[in-house]
DNA sequence: GTCATATTTTTACGCGCGTCAAAATCATGA
DNA sequence: TCATGATTTTGACGCGCGTAAAAATATGAC
């Protein structure tokens, strides 16, 4: 066999094993019931529904020879119908403000992952910091007989009777932020705002000028909350509170926007151009940061080493490729998504019908330049 | 009356309010199934089945008195059961590879915008860049009966298996960029490449120095067809293109730490310190810029006066509070959204059954202060 | 090979609602 | 007031699957 010969062999192969490759793919029949899959696999209807609740509630034999012949067709089950008997539908509600917000869309990226740990499928919905859309987005939950949501709320007590409603239909957890109005049977896991703002404030004084504090807009409860927590640990620490009055701006999700117009207006004035500003949130610091930047508060190599400083909360994933890096505290969101979904899972079991948990979990400090 | 019985007198007629509206607001009866409903509210199940479907499809008086009706109970059909005999669903599957990329978090936004308006509901899956998390994704829209599905894909032909096998269940649209391998059957709509980048090109040729090509990890059809779009705005221009080697970093969808690791490499080496760079998108382009403040190339001022410049693509939330503030393309997010939508809903009314549609959309400029 | 036990099959019903056909009732206008 | 077309009610079946009970069969220890 000569070179052109063993080029045109190959070839020959590399045809004919995609034909096979295809064929082979294509040729799995498409089985659209359970029925009719259990007469082409040859097992009885009600075997192939405990198998496919749990495999190992079958015997194994059985269970092998489902496994084979079902990589053979191409069966995928109702998702709709099986649902609709079983008592448990294995779905979990999920609402946030916005996904546009790194800090939610990490959330629900962490609350997916611990969800499909436990086989339960995520429905996502967005408040988009609307009350009303919100309390639609709770109502679609419960058309939907979910097993149970996860909301981080937002800070409006008008849903307070959609919370009410819901939570007698299934258990229900607040993260990031507490609900307007309490919802006795409802758990909440968050972090602890007194430790991560109580640790930055310490950190802050610790390094240099006593902190003063920038607000977010009062959306929910971690606006109110965050700011106590700060007004906390300054009369600890002997310092005098002071918070910035977000004179020019309103109160919309746009924090970036919120956190840029204020310090604007204020280093405009060249108030605050050499203290140390600790934020509610990082987006609220990315804000400052441009706008002290954009007064040329950074001047000297772009560092902090001079004396305006500026701290944010959270951990954004964008804070440490801002300029200067933003020094802030890093929320634990794989451990609110997780604690999140057992207290559900808890509730599922049939476990505290009654009495409801509020977990707080601390964030650690995550020192960079800009403080 | 004096002014302690006054007191009183508003405290009996708070708590009286108080009690009153939550007595209104608690009485309301759960009811449970639309048979229950039907009696309690004197019209037959047919009728109240037709009602919910389309209230104007009973006469304008029945109408209005099953409104009335339903007002005064607690109420919510079923999610689950009600789709399972409609001939459509009206689910919309939406597959994205990242929850934590402000573009998909906008895209979304969009997309369930858009769909509400339709009357379509939303489920959101994340492939976190996966390739077997994507084709698990594809297969549970599929076991979920959608009527349709927007995805994002990953540039991974090995999911071409199982995006067929859902295109025969179910219309399904592509956006932001084509799958890996072509499909017949599915419809495209995204930013046209050529226009965006061929825009961006032209205006940096405009204003100074020919701009090199900073790609992005090759993880979907976009990497490669920017840096083509580049190459060829280039050559009609008449200026040598010119792509940086990303030697140093690997593949992952974290588009800031790739942009960082590999120009901070470079200007180390004192390399395109004083380049035109285009990147393939806006957090390349973040990374880029904290990579060029560390190594202080924007020192004059911060603003890029000097012979520095840095472009986007995308127009990212965050691109403007950048500093230097990024210059970039804004995408059309809510017109892709709204096509694709648009798209799905055409093939659901039976058109278009076998010719597939590639929309492409138009970016506009976004000059700032980075190039 | 036998017998007790573990599984599977058979059979049948139910879930909540869509949907259809026939019967009953309503609305409207002459 | 009556005829007539429009709506609603009645009654019934089906969707795909969960699930329970009884009958049939397989397994495995002896």
């Amino acid at each position: 066999m000569n070179l052109t010969e063993l080029r045109q062999w190959v070839y020959f192969l590399e045809v004919n094993l995609h034909d096979a490759r295809r064929s082979w793919t294509m040729a799995k029949p498409k089985i659209k019931t359970m029925k009719e899959l259990s007469e082409t696999i040859g097992v009885s209807r009600p075997t192939l529904s405990k198998y496919f609740q749990d495999p190992s509630a079958v015997r194994p034999s059985t269970s092998k020879k489902i496994q084979e012949r079902l990589s053979e067709v191409d069966y995928v089950y109702n998702f709709l119908t099986t649902r609709q008997n079983r008592k448990s539908t294995e779905l979990i509600g999920v609402i946030v403000p916005s996904y546009k917000d790194l800090f939610f869309a990490s959330l629900i990226e962490s609350i997916e992952q611990s969800a499909k740990d436990l086989g339960y499928t995520i429905i996502t919905q967005s408040s988009n910091g609307d009350s009303g859309v919100e309390a639609h987005a709770v109502r679609k939950l419960r058309s939907m007989s979910v097993d149970g949501a996860i909301v981080a709320p937002i800070g409006v007590a008008a849903d307070h009777d959609a919370f009410a409603a819901a939570s007698e239909d299934f258990p229900l957890v607040f993260v990031d932020s507490r609900p307007a109005k309490s919802m006795p049977l409802a758990d909440f896991v968050g972090t602890d705002n007194m430790q991560s703002i109580g640790a930055m404030v310490e950190y802050l004084c610790r390094i240099g000028d006593p902190p003063v504090f920038l607000g977010m807009p009062n959306l929910n409860a971690n606006a109110e909350e965050r700011e106590h927590a700060y007004r906390a640990k300054m009369l600890e620490l002997n310092h005098e509170a002071k918070a910035i009055d977000p004179a020019v701006a309103g109160g919309s999700w746009e924090f970036e926007a919120f956190g840029y117009a204020v310090m604007d207006d204020c280093f405009g004035r060249r108030e605050f151009t050499n203290s140390t500003i600790l934020c509610a949130n990082d987006r609220v610091a990315i804000g400052v940061i441009r706008a002290a930047n954009k007064h040329g508060l950074f001047s000297r190599g772009g560092i902090a080493g001079g004396d305006l400083r500026i701290a944010g909360h959270d951990d954004h994933p964008l804070s440490q490729y801002m300029f200067p890096a933003l020094t802030t505290v890093a929320q634990d969101v794989e451990g609110i998504a997780d604690a999140a979904i057992q207290l559900l899972a808890q509730r599922a079991r049939g476990e505290r019908s009654t009495e409801a948990v509020e977990v707080f979990l601390n964030a650690v400090m995550k020192p960079r330049e800009s403080a």
